[in-house]
DNA sequence: TCCGTCACGCACGTC
DNA sequence: GACGTACGTGACGGAG
């Protein structure tokens, strides 16, 4: 029942866009970086010492900021975008995602009754009884009693990872049970069980969205996290049946960027071919199969199309010619020579990389395209690991914030409308490149509209942005 | 000795 | 590349 209004100063949020990588942004913190006083004789302890003398200097640490802020061009930033999404963030929290919990015990209970005979099968196979939950006691049944290779090892003892698992899928029958049940325990412990006991009085689930976490701009998801719940597994992506709007009054609206990293890459780099690809509205990763294998666009088989894609995500986390051939399970010689030819065709991409990397040695951080700033100290790194490590970080950061900037003045623009509007449809949830409205049946022809406009035209790159619309009944059908 | 709390590593869900 | 959560495990400390 209570506004938030004019807001305009966060001291925490300036302080994130300032170093994102820093992990708290309390008062003593932010009184020790900005208020120009030496704060180490202060008792951390001293809670209310430190929250008085942190008003007292209010004026002073804000000054600071804002200077700071200004030198790095983040004004707008700030101002424009971090701090109209606070309210837009409390909105969505207070509002929730309605939660049908029948829905959920439905499947959960489907989900007990395979485990259980998974449980049997694998005890009868194993010849004993043990805590498949457990990886310590998995890997002496795998591994002691029943002899398996042993492909990798953890820092405690053998590794039971899907990796490996999937490796051993045809060296004993055991194998496959355990990689089904890991399956359906992480699906009923995570998703079934744990989003009933987060569903509110109100039959709706709150979730928590963290605007100062991430070193890459993006937000996070908290108590639960909304931003994995299940898609890629059929089985798994039932549970978005279970989010539903409040009543028959209203439909779930979703809005998706289409490529938006691929896309961002291609503005920010200028790659003439990729620039190409996205104005002449081709399928990305067939193009880039066609590029990468030297075929012409209608020759790519299914094949190609995947590994090409593969190589698109590649290139995005900066990833190595080992990181590639482990993902497609081929020879670190063959994934060095896909790179190679993505990087003859992509000549820009390339050079931008590059630059990138050159950057944050130089300039000791990397920027997206509202200047958001991230510090890459591992660049400097005399470890060889750490250096590469920094060197992913330095290409991926611009691409994947320049995404969340863009994906948050939307935010900020659909809440707007609404608001200004008086809509009865509301922003619910966003997941990286999607948004979710809860939208009023009479509004929806206007709402599709909204969304799609207000997402695409957030920005003016390079390339078009392009927004795709599904309506439903639940969050499964709307995809 | 028992029990609760905590930190950690591992595994795995999403974009 | 960016996250958050569940679980098992081992260490720790207070209660009995």
């Amino acid at each position: 029942g209570i506004e938030l209004k004019n807001l305009n100063f966060d001291g925490e949020i300036a302080s994130y866009l300032l170093n994102p990588s820093e992990s708290k942004y309390d008062m003593l913190n932010l009184l020790n970086q900005y208020s120009g006083i030496n704060t180490s004789g202060i008792d951390a302890d001293d809670k209310n010492g430190i929250a008085a003398l942190y008003v007292q200097k209010l004026d002073d640490i804000k000054r600071n900021m804002l200077t700071e802020i200004n030198k790095h061009g983040m004004n707008e930033l700030f101002e424009k975008i971090e701090m109209p999404l606070i309210e837009v963030l409390s909105s969505m929290e207070c509002l929730g995602f309605k939660v049908d919990a029948q829905i959920l015990h439905d499947i959960g209970f489907e989900l007990s009754e395979e485990i259980d005979k998974l449980t049997g099968e694998i005890y009868d196979i194993a010849g004993s009884e043990f805590n498949i939950n457990s990886p310590k006691q998995l890997g002496v049944i795998l591994f002691e009693k029943l002899n398996l290779p042993v492909i990798k090892k953890t820092k405690t003892g053998y590794s039971t990872d899907a990796e490996v698992l999937e490796e051993l899928s045809d060296k004993h029958e055991i194998v496959d049970k355990i990689i089904n049940y890991r399956q359906l325990v992480k699906l009923k412990s995570t998703y079934t069980d744990g989003l009933i006991s987060c569903i509110g009085k109100d039959g709706r689930i709150h979730s928590s969205f963290n605007q100062t976490v991430t070193a890459t701009g993006r937000i996070s998801s908290t108590e639960p996290n909304l931003q994995n719940i299940p898609i890629k597994m059929e089985q798994g992506r039932r549970i978005r049946k279970a989010f539903v709007p409040e009543n028959d009054e209203y439909v779930i609206i979703s809005g998706d960027y289409s490529q938006i990293e691929l896309r961002v890459l291609a503005h920010i780099s200028q790659d003439k071919s990729l620039i190409n690809s996205f104005v002449n509205n081709e399928d990305i990763h067939r193009r880039t199969a066609s590029e990468v294998f030297g075929i012409p666009m209608d020759e790519v088989t299914p094949l190609q199309r995947s590994r090409a894609k593969a190589v698109n995500f590649g290139i995005i986390y900066g990833q190595s010619d080992y990181g590639l051939s482990k993902e497609l399970k081929i020879s670190r010689k063959e994934a060095k020579s896909y790179i190679d030819n993505y990087f003859k065709r992509y000549s820009g991409v390339k050079d931008y990389l590059d630059s990138a990397i050159l950057d944050a040695k130089d300039k000791g951080y990397v920027t997206t395209l509202m200047n958001r700033i991230r510090y890459i100290p591992e660049i400097n790194s005399t470890n060889k690991n750490v250096k590469k490590f920094g060197e992913r970080l330095a290409m991926n950061t611009p691409i994947q914030g320049s995404a969340a900037d863009i994906i948050k003045i939307a935010m900020v623009k659909v809440y707007s409308r609404i608001k200004k509007e008086k809509l009865k449809s509301r922003l619910i949830l966003q997941v990286h490149d999607e948004l979710i409205v809860e939208a009023y049946k009479n509004e929806i022809d206007y709402m599709k509209q909204l969304i799609k406009s207000e997402m695409e035209n957030a920005v003016k790159l390079s390339v078009p942005l392009v927004v795709d619309i599904n309506v439903g009944n639940n969050w499964y059908e709307a995809k």
